[in-house]
DNA sequence: TGTACATCAGTGAACGCGCGTTCACTGATGTAC
DNA sequence: TGTACATCAGTGAACGCGCGTTCACTGATGTAC
């Protein structure tokens, strides 16, 4: 009961880290499906079943993995969101469509394991959601400020009684003062960043530039526009 | 070297099609990663080692998987262009992204071997980069068609120098009329609805909204606004 | 400070599983004369 | 029309692999008196 940590419990969370990184650097050498678990073990030395001790088995691990990413994630796109806080709302936007692509590039198989397919056979327990809403909420917080700021461009956007009414239940939700359209266009910016990422990254855009980086450039503005951010 | 097949050809080419279709309907069950030669050799009642007469391995089966996929969907896509040749551009648009998102949730794991994660360990050879740009193609074909007849608002879009060349070499290589500024946000158009899509079935948007259909209507036609479509 | 007991990290062996691919073979189908 | 040979689809057995998970165990660390 003592604030002291035994030799024991520094051990333990010492190993519990060991664990995850070097499961963490697996996952960025073989992606998520040829995860292993003994393949982890055998990496740090111990036999398989000594995992067992530190996770519930091979999905807690990656449980663990996928909340690492998100955070990981999160912290990326807080920090531009931060960084550029005294820029204009459209230069903030770009600033972290940027850092997201950045992220996404430097950790190919931690961003699948985010935005691809899902992994078979596991199904994400509640505990991953949280961290998994910290971008679209840190996107949406952004647009907001800039909302209150007047630095959002009014512009007429058709959507159905359905559509209103569905935006208007989030609203509620996230807890923000924004109105039903910069929400929907920003949701739409959202799919649109990430949209673009995945198909960088999934190959879907091979060959067709020879510089990605430069178009995405002027997509992530074009999409700051879009949403009506000055 | 006759045109008339012999029996042994007829029953070669019947049993190269149930494999595939044994394949397929697996593939729809579990997934392309835990596809599994065996198993489909198990279901068509015939020895693992047969289904070498007919695909060089697992790869190969993946391989035509893949294809089949792709033209499935690119038949889906020209059926909706096709169908809706009559229609002003701004409801052909919103047609085709129907089209799409209808088939990928009908195929969920045909969409996910398309779009989702790579399948590791397999690279996808040539043969299936002509099939898996006909969406983009026809997207592309159908604005054109647009533009030509008039029907796509001109637009500033601001775009780096670079981006201009990169987009002015593929306009060459599609063999496309197309101003440059339409091009590319035709191409934000396609990352978006394929991006929207990914969302939705990779479950990023889970519990977002009740109705993701009418969000995801409302969505294509604030894409073909942005493209400048009539 | 010293002893007796409880905790628990890590071992080692095993279970049961499925996978892709190879290879020599049998026996039916097709072909040439 | 009939026979001799060539082709080739499918068999059966095997190779070698790796996986997640369980369980009884040993021996070191921690705790209570």
């Amino acid at each position: 009961m003592s604030t002291v940590r035994t030799a024991r419990e520094r051990a333990r969370a010492e190993i519990h880290a060991e664990i995850l990184a070097t499961a963490r650097r697996q996952l960025a050498e073989v992606g998520a499906s040829a995860l292993s678990l003994r393949a982890v073990a055998r990496e740090l030395g111990v036999v398989p079943s000594a995992v067992y001790r530190y996770f519930d088995g091979r999905d807690a691990l990656i449980t663990a993995l996928i909340t690492e990413a998100y955070d990981a994630l999160g912290d990326t796109v807080d920090r531009a969101a931060d960084a550029s806080a005294r820029r204009r709302p459209r230069g903030r936007w770009t600033t972290m469509a940027q850092a997201v692509r950045t992220w996404a590039h430097a950790h190919p198989h931690e961003y699948a394991l985010l935005y691809g397919t899902p992994v078979p056979g596991y199904a994400a327990p509640v505990d991953t959601v949280a961290p998994g809403t910290r971008v679209p909420r840190r996107l949406l917080a952004v647009v907001a400020e800039a909302h209150a700021a007047g630095d959002v461009e009014a512009r007429p956007t058709s959507l159905s009684a359905a559509s209103r009414r569905e935006l208007a239940a989030l609203l509620v939700t996230v807890e923000l003062d924004l109105p039903v359209d910069v929400l929907f266009r920003t949701i739409l910016g959202w799919t649109q960043l990430f949209g673009l990422v995945t198909f960088e990254l999934f190959n879907q855009t091979r060959g067709m530039f020879g510089d990605d980086a430069a178009v995405f450039d002027d997509a992530s503005t074009a999409i700051a526009d879009m949403i009506g951010l000055r």
